[in-house]
DNA sequence: CCGGATTAAAACGGCTCCGAAACAATGGAG
DNA sequence: CTCCATTGTTTCGGAGCCGTTTTAATCCGG
């Protein structure tokens, strides 16, 4: 059962993953990059540098700024919403899709092991 | 059962925690920070500056300074081994453990709430 | 059309982190 | 004692991220 997950294991689950994101991983983002990443491929779109704000309690040159770098590493793509010409409509790619696909199968696999 | 958590699930998991870390937390730690804090608390010590380099697969002055700046928040604490002292041995802080348990606890809520 | 509101980006100064290399302290073999 | 290896720290130059403020583009009510 997920509840037999005990506070102790979740922490053992957490460094397990994190500890194979330090050594492994050639993408490194910082929390915040990884929290805006997820938040978009995760969350219903459309997604808006106001409401990644918003939703991440962090001013918007903070996510201006992430979707610079991730998207010089084709993480993420934007384009300007045609219904509203201010706005910038933030968009999935398929190297983000990978990355988190591997992500998601990383953390699974360890949940595996520690049960 | 744990394995029903999927690779999706999973996501959402590190998602929700994430954007708790980044929206609540006031000890802001980067990856690599929480990392070594992991490793502290849960692998079998003693823990050196080698040693941790090590495991992380990062560089000696890394974990010097992870170490200048959790020592300041006392979640962690160092003293030179009396054995060999050019060691140093990594200790844990009562402050240290109340903040992974309260992770722990977080972690664990997230997961009960997916399934 | 105009002026205020809204949105994202750019500019700015400050702070933190990075790896490589130099450094200081200690241990240990001979 | 002497020399070299080992351990952790400090220094150095560079890169990235931070929040605030300013700028630029766009929308919309009157």
């Amino acid at each position: 059962m997920a509840a037999s997950f005990r506070p102790v294991q979740a922490l053992r689950l957490w460094h397990d993953v994190s500890l194979a994101l330090v050594r492994e991983e050639e993408i490194d983002l910082s929390q915040r990059q990884l929290a805006i990443l997820l938040t978009i491929y995760l969350e219903m779109p459309p997604h808006t540098v106001r409401g990644l704000a918003k939703r991440l309690n962090v001013t918007k040159p903070v996510i201006t700024r992430a979707l610079d770098s991730m998207g010089s590493l084709d993480l993420v793509s934007r384009r300007r919403d045609d219904l509203d010409r201010r706005n910038v409509i933030v968009q999935r790619t398929v190297r983000g899709s990978l990355f988190l696909e591997k992500l998601g199968d990383r953390i699974a696999r360890c949940m595996a092991e520690i049960h």
